[in-house]
RNA sequence: GGCGACAUAGCCAAGUGGUAAGGCGUGGGUCUGCAACACCCUGAUCACCAGUUCGAAUCUGGUUGUCGCCUCCA
């Protein structure tokens, strides 16, 4: 399989530093408030790559962190006048809900900055003691220009950055040796969370952080660092500078990284007021709506957010959703035994869906082919749908294991029938029979009043939720 | 100013050299008491110009337009 890789510019043959181990760290939100859905995109994307890596037999070790010390989490505890660790475990609990309504599957390891902080010394230190850092007065600085890859992840000439720079530089700090320096170590001012160094009472640069985490959790050289495309500068050069300069080894081989959602071909963004968290979706959508929403375009092409686009995403994952409830009722109710040679011929041509589906995804994550897959099997199994009871279930599991790989759910809970809806469907059944058919439509329209969606089908009155 | 991405039907979106996947929507039809579901039919020559080639949406050059990064930011 093939994946594009930012350091490169290229698509390339996926190899593993290690046999089936897949190290992969992906940067995970700063918890200072819900996440929007813009923080959703490189959660659901790259969820989807550790599925399908897992799918491919990969033992993909998933670590993603969360930035739980921070300006902003500092500032909102100000205005709450509570403790910056307070904000931080209400929005990482809160960030972890919305995750799970997106399906999207917990880390095997999520890192907290603030339990890391012995680390990032160490770190920090080796720096300093290879000449790559230094103190001023507490604050320690990395040494841009002693790294001479620097700029190699965002293809940016270190001194095209100064030149575009020099308002910024006038008004700066005069402490650092240079203006490109970044903090590695900040004292701590009034009030702040700060943990004890050998430079001073501060926190850790934000930079430091992933680089401290990854070498823990990972290892030293990983496989695929990701995360938005935003990171790339400085954020992931700055990471390359750290890692590799401390521990004299490749940082990360592939470098992934996925584009921007907008809204109204705009950047989201709060001052401009078109701005939504997950949780404001989640109270009129499914969060599997918002999954598939974003799986319908490639990772790397900009996407864009709108009612009507999820309008039409939630129709989509309906037509799935709806296939699937179908062969799950055909199938319990279809006679036991096993394919006839015919239905073994319509097997083999389900699976061609599913090898499209798997080129695809081996494409560097092609999603929105890998969906136009799994509708074509729809379509068949929906033209093809009678038969054995092996057959079906045939049909069915393909269905399920590739939307499985997408993270989406399509089956439709096994409710309980309430016994006043069960009367209610009967009454009307009874209506139908005796040709009343205004009592009958009466009976539906109060069901759907409640929510229940009815469908007369061949093989009986069927219903869902809508 | 520097670096980069993109431009495919009403909308979304694959396709990166051999005469345009898929979805949503629209219109028509089959099924149905009606409806819903499903199925069938229905739509573009790929921003523009000039090249390369037997052949280009797909390569090259140019034009126009949109967007991103260069500052905390997914």
């Amino acid at each position: 399989m093939k994946i594009y890789n930012t350091l490169t510019g290229k698509k390339e043959e996926f190899v593993p530093l290690e046999g089936n181990k897949v190290k992969m760290y992906v940067c995970g939100p700063t918890v200072y408030n819900l996440i929007h859905i813009g923080n959703a995109r490189p959660m659901i994307c790259f969820d989807t790559a550790r599925r399908y890596l897992e799918y491919k037999g990969y033992d993909v070790n998933y670590v993603s962190n969360f930035t739980d010390v921070d300006d902003k989490i500092i500032q909102k505890a100000a205005e709450e006048g509570v403790d910056a660790g307070e904000i931080a475990s209400r929005y990482i609990e809160e960030c972890k809900k919305d995750m799970e309504g997106m399906n999207v599957k917990p880390a095997t390891v999520h890192p907290l900055a603030t339990m890391e902080i012995d680390g990032m010394i160490d770190m920090i230190r080796v720096l300093i003691d290879k000449g790559y850092a230094y103190d001023v007065n507490g604050t320690v600085y990395y040494r841009t220009r002693k790294f001479k890859d620097y700029g190699k992840l965002s293809k940016k000439n270190i001194d095209d950055l100064e030149a575009g720079h020099r308002d910024i530089k006038v008004a700066g700090s005069g402490e650092k040796e240079d203006p490109l320096d970044f903090v590695l170590w900040k004292p701590k001012k009034e009030g702040e969370p700060s943990w004890p160094s050998p430079w001073s009472d501060g926190r850790p640069g934000w930079h430091i952080e992933c680089s401290v985490m990854a070498k823990k959790y990972l290892a030293d050289e990983i496989d695929i660092h990701a995360g938005g495309e935003d990171l790339i500068f400085p954020h992931h050069e700055n990471e390359i500078a750290q890692s590799e300069a401390a521990n004299g080894v490749p940082f990360s081989k592939y470098w992934m990284h996925n584009a921007f959602l907008n809204i109204d071909n705009k950047k989201m963004s709060k001052s401009t007021g078109n701005f939504f968290t997950v949780r404001d979706i989640s109270k009129e959508y499914d969060l599997q709506v918002l999954r598939f929403f974003m799986l319908s375009a490639h990772y790397r092409s900009p996407i864009n957010f709108s009612r009507d686009l999820m309008e039409a995403a939630k129709n989509g994952l309906e037509r799935i959703a709806t296939a699937v409830a179908n062969l799950k009722y055909l199938a319990e109710n279809a006679q036991p035994g096993g394919m006839s040679g015919e239905e073994l011929e319509k097997a083999a041509l389900a699976q061609e869906f599913v090898e499209k589906f798997e080129r695809a995804m081996d494409d560097d994550f092609n999603t929105a082919d890998a969906v136009s897959a799994v509708f074509e099997l729809v379509r068949f199994a929906n033209q093809n749908s009678s038969g054995t009871k092996a057959y079906l279930e045939m049909l069915l599991e393909k269905i399920l294991m590739l939307t499985d790989i997408l993270g989406l759910k399509v089956e439709k809970h096994e409710e309980m029938l309430d016994s006043e809806v069960d009367a209610m469907i009967a009454e009307r059944q009874a209506a139908r029979k005796a040709k009343d058919f205004a009592r009958a439509d009466e009976i539906r329209s109060e069901l759907l009043a409640k929510g229940i969606v009815l469908e007369d089908t061949r093989e009986g009155v069927r219903w869902k939720r809508v």
